[in-house]
DNA sequence: CTCCAGGGCAGCG
DNA sequence: CGCTGCCATGGA
């Protein structure tokens, strides 16, 4: 088998796979990760500071590396940096239990289909009810690893999605939408790739279904604007508990995003202690 | 049985 | 603008 090996600084394939951001990530009893996105997928081996990836060099450096956000080491030294001198106790606890997540640029296709899902939904139906899309729709890309793609726009019959099977309630319209609207415009995609932060909510807002939270999930984990700052539940309940005067975001700027990721992923993993008062 | 989950929409004022 | 009730589904 191909196999390649690289050296990383806060990077934690554990606490990615855990983070709530990518939902087909999933490790195997000996601690190996499959990592899939659209139609590629890579197995990954993590001990301590070294990672090996069941690729070649070449394809490490064409589309993992910046997939798992590898090309921007100097952004968490910086937002290490930025951390240690705030005085917000809550970030300094939940960076330090979660600093090995980094903010992965998944598919922007993907991350539309996968975050209108995701509204009023929890992780663990979402993953299903994507494993049950690519199932349904994708191609087999592994028999071995019985491993489905992420369906391109033009392989979903838009009128088989509210089908029983799929669960997919109100959302199956929102979903309609949004293909059809994808398919009769192809270069939709790619001009959202190219927008500022700011066009790009404001035109994901504009399709049914997506709002503020999902447009910018969307922005932050596909299109890779870090000062986006999704408030969903489990944020909300973060400041409400611990911020009585309001979490200014913006001290951390163009790093909000991430740190915007720790927050939620103390949340959702730390279960022992909270909950008092 | 109720409550909740990576919310958003329509319908108000 | 901001606020409120409702929206399918399934697990706890």
């Amino acid at each position: 088998m191909i196999m390649f090996s690289i050296r990383a600084n806060n990077f934690s394939l554990e606490q990615i796979a855990e983070s709530g951001q990518c939902f087909r990530m999933k490790a195997s009893a000996a601690k190996v990760y499959t990592i899939i996105s659209g139609d590629r997928y890579v197995k990954a081996y993590q001990l301590y500071d070294q990672i090996t990836f069941s690729c070649s060099y070449k394809e490490y450096e064409d589309y993992w590396k910046k997939y798992l956000d590898l090309d921007s080491d100097a952004d968490y030294i910086a937002i290490d940096k930025l951390i240690n001198k705030s005085n917000d106790e809550y970030i300094k606890k939940a960076y330090a239990f979660g600093s090995g997540i980094r903010i992965l640029k998944q598919d922007t296709w993907e991350m539309i289909i996968s975050y209108i899902i995701s509204q009023n939904n929890n992780i663990p139906r979402i993953k299903k009810t994507i494993e049950k899309i690519c199932r349904k729709y994708g191609r087999l890309i592994s028999e071995k690893d019985d491993i489905y793609s992420f369906p391109t726009p033009d392989m979903i019959d838009e009128n088989t999605l509210e089908d029983d099977e799929l669960g997919l309630g109100y959302r199956a319209e929102y979903l309609k939408n949004i293909i059809s609207y994808i398919k009769e415009h192809p270069e939709y995609i790619t001009t959202l790739e190219l927008a500022s932060y700011e066009k790009a909510v404001e035109n994901l807002k504009g399709h049914k279904g997506i709002g503020p939270k999902v447009s910018n999930c969307i922005c932050l984990f596909a299109l890779h604007h870090t000062g986006a700052f999704p408030i969903d539940t489990h944020i909300k309940k973060i400041i409400a508990a611990n911020y009585p005067d309001g979490f200014d975001s913006g001290y951390y700027g163009d790093y909000q995003g991430i740190v915007q990721q720790y927050m939620f992923y103390y949340d959702l993993n730390n279960v022992q202690e909270e909950d008092e008062e």
